[in-house]
DNA sequence: CATGAATGAGGCTTCATTCAT
DNA sequence: CATGAATGAAGCCTCATTCAT
């Protein structure tokens, strides 16, 4: 953003623009569209933002962090390495349940962004985080012998795959037993056994 | 397509929308864009296409159709549905290796589409002929008991994922020791063992 | 038309010209849908006309030579030059009613020629004929002593109004009583008394 | 309009679209050539109408509400039915003159309404003041007792007729006498006597 | 600070006309 | 002669961005 001049007021921006972003795509929103449905006018917007692209960029950082936080939740509390991953897939799982526009944001922007190599610094966090605990499993003889990042790489789709698959089938974060035995499947994918 | 009036032109038109969809993504490239680097006028697109929604499937769905038939190939040949499955991650792999802008083509083309719940054509028939083995590994108990539709996703998950990391790793689709261990952790995801 | 190569192509062409200037109008109607509906080429219209104005006038024109035709016919037997008139109004009404994609073209031709300055050599020939009538009603004493270009306008809106109504209320067209008496009051509107 | 914001340009636009309406007809004007003559951007004019069918729609109401008013001058102030008929024709003639460009939108819209039976608000608001008058005149015995439509009509094109003769005569206007025995001409095409 | 009217580049599409076959 | 693919000017409209109020 260029100046926070008036934080109610910029939040009132990303509410818009996600509900925006959630129900048309960031594509087919456009400033004026966002300006409306936050109440302000259209140039307002551009004492928040340098330009359009930033303002997605703000948004989806803004989605990103909360997914971050929300991942984090008790993971420290966690011994082993298997299931803090497990945990934050669980967390992420609720989180996207919970907050259906802001995680469908983040896909939205994913995607894009993962087609050019351009490193993106969201994912990167993301990334980075599973990446140190993976590291860490490696380390203690808890995951495969493999290259590391191709366990990331592995793990990330995997949560990818069994998000999709909740959004589709909701029922199954009420299943509590059903859905410890998919986490554990794809805990056991990357597990050493 | 409207009318394969002529097929050499039909070609580079499609070259053209394929190397700058993969170069800057189908929503940023102009049917002028295209045209010009195809070397032909912005009017003549309009006799190969009814517009630009069309010639967008066209091209999406002539990547696909290139990718579908690749992904194929032996895969009759495998008796264990488990390999039938590693076989078609392998093919894809190289084909994807071989033909990087078609495959950007439909990982640009996918997202969009898999955000909405819009079923979609293309990636119907993949998914189908996936979810067929699987549902035999099934039958045959060669697959974790899971819901068919999890194991689906998991699985094309972990196909994204292992592409996106050979996309950054190439060589290791010249190493076939660890080519062949990254796919067998693959496939163990949701072996029934 | 440049060259009439093929009498009955051209006699295509201006028929299925006819048809659609009558079903969207001319504005509305392109070359293409005229080779199409005439089953030939686009390109060979312009074998036999120049551009498409001058397409435009040749059937304007056709239709208005037909109308001028059949608006003469017994005209010569007729003594009084108001019965003169009355006839060509009465064979005006039948001409539009039995051809009324005919009639159609002329009328959506005739307003923007109307409208500027135009002087049009098809309407002038129509208009010249009442007139040569009317200044012999006029030298006859049969007709009110009013600037002759008045009497003619008026006398060609009230054929213009009369035919709009028969279009609508084609029934009077047998009502030969009725019909009789409205073509007596248009040319009482203009008869000395 | 979509939204009258400012009063100024939006009649600067209306002035540049009937201007060139007048000298090209609507067909053969451009947004753009408007936008121009009225000296703004071309997407200014989408601040003030929808697109290009509501410019014109408004456009040809404006100029015909000018002309409705006009015509309706001392109306109520006459007795007879013929001679509210006859200021309203006096009415219009004086309006044409002093207002050559709104009558021609006016005659250059009307064309292709009447062409297709389109029922239009515009003309129909006119037409039915005359047949008020018209049916009022034929229950006192003032008009020759004849289908209301056909003197409707007749009506109205005798006052087509008058109107194209005094564009190109306007010195009629200037001749009180002759001008009032032309009038009474065309009322007396349809008088009862 | 906030506004929203104004801008104009740029996107899509149509269509009269040409010309190589 | 006939064809119809190719052209590109031109039209409509959208929208990110600016700037005077």
């Amino acid at each position: 953003m260029a100046r926070p001049i008036d934080p109610d007021k910029h939040e009132k921006i990303r509410d818009a623009a996600i509900q925006l972003f959630y129900e048309q795509g960031i594509n087919d929103t456009s400033i004026q569209q966002i300006a409306k449905a936050a109440g302000i006018a259209k140039g307002t917007i551009y004492l928040y933002y340098k330009d359009r692209e930033s303002l997605i960029e703000d948004v989806v950082g803004y989605c990103y962090k909360q997914h971050l936080t929300f991942s984090m939740v008790g993971v420290k509390d966690q011994v082993s390495c298997c299931n803090k991953l497990k945990l934050r897939v669980r967390n992420f799982l609720f989180w996207t349940h919970n907050n259906p526009k802001e995680a469908a944001v983040i896909r939205s922007y994913y995607v894009p962004v993962n087609l050019n190599e351009t490193e993106n610094v969201f994912f990167e966090q993301s990334y980075s985080i599973n990446k140190k605990i993976i590291q860490e499993g490696l380390d203690k003889g808890e995951i495969k012998q493999l290259p590391i990042d191709f366990i990331c790489k592995i793990f990330f789709s995997l949560v990818e795959g069994m998000s999709t698959y909740a959004k589709k089938n909701p029922a199954i974060l009420k299943n509590e037993l059903l859905l410890e035995k998919m986490l554990d499947t794809l805990i056991d994918s990357i597990r050493n056994k």
